[in-house]
DNA sequence: GTTGACTCTCCAGTTACTGGAAAGATTACG
DNA sequence: CGTAATCTTTCCAGTAACTGGAGAGTCAAC
């Protein structure tokens, strides 16, 4: 058993992201003290554990009570999980194509900068180049 | 001249984001008609153009507000605005990085997992390995 | 003349926290 | 035993960059 500031370190969270997390329900509200301190035992560390992972793997809030009721249901299936992990694969794998273009196009621009004291600049003239190329 | 739904639709903005942009001062207020009605010129779509552009590289609104006073300064070096692109292009390949290493870990996850019936889950489990692997 | 499209302002909500104030509880030191 | 530092509580507000909606005024067309 232990107060908020153990679980948070224990779990590598901050104090208020704990807090907060209880009180948007994602993990239930956590027993109190006498004096209404927040308490935590193991199962409510783990928990905390496996939503910060979850979100360090980039799955939303909501996704994460999914996963959650997932991993506290012994009965649920591996496909179901399957199902979510797979769906934000595709999305990182979008992102990662989107990044890439942002950064070759970027990169081209600032290539072609020759990035001295005077004026003319490809960058500026390209991020205008919609009109420019009217 | 035209009205903010014409501006919004050459510069390939909503309406609400052109609003908001000169609410929050980042493109200058545009002159009202008589009956209150925004009004654009050219000059100010163009703006509203290279703001669209440069967030979509992912500048932020006080880089845009940055890049957007280099824009509008006749006597700017390149090299000013080379510096803030390419600290921009930093930060992206940083995001690559990050995400790569996100898609490996979990596309091993999911990989690794049935997607049966059975509850068994590698991805459930390797969320929690933190705590699993005390 | 009235229907529909467009515009205005203002307020609230979004996501996932984070910061700070004010007040009570606990612990550590001398 | 007193007190100072630390910890905890609640509540309120703010962040980034919009987005949605209400309620009201304006304009063009049929």
């Amino acid at each position: 058993m232990m107060h908020i500031s153990a679980a948070a370190k224990t779990a590598e969270l901050p104090v208020k992201t704990v807090r907060y997390y209880a009180d948007i329900g994602l993990v239930s509200a956590p027993e109190r003290s006498e004096a209404g301190y927040r308490t935590y035992d193991e199962s409510a560390v783990r928990k905390l554990v496996f939503v910060r992972r979850a979100r360090e793997f980039g799955f939303s809030i909501d996704e994460c009570r999914e996963l959650l009721s997932l991993y506290e249901d012994q009965n649920r299936s591996s496909a179901d999980v399957k199902r979510i992990a797979t769906k934000r694969l595709e999305e990182i794998a979008e992102k990662q194509r989107e990044l890439q273009s942002l950064h070759d196009e970027l990169a081209h621009l600032v290539d072609a900068c020759k990035g001295d004291e005077r004026p003319d600049c490809p960058i500026i003239d390209g991020l205008g180049w919609v009109v420019a190329s009217e």
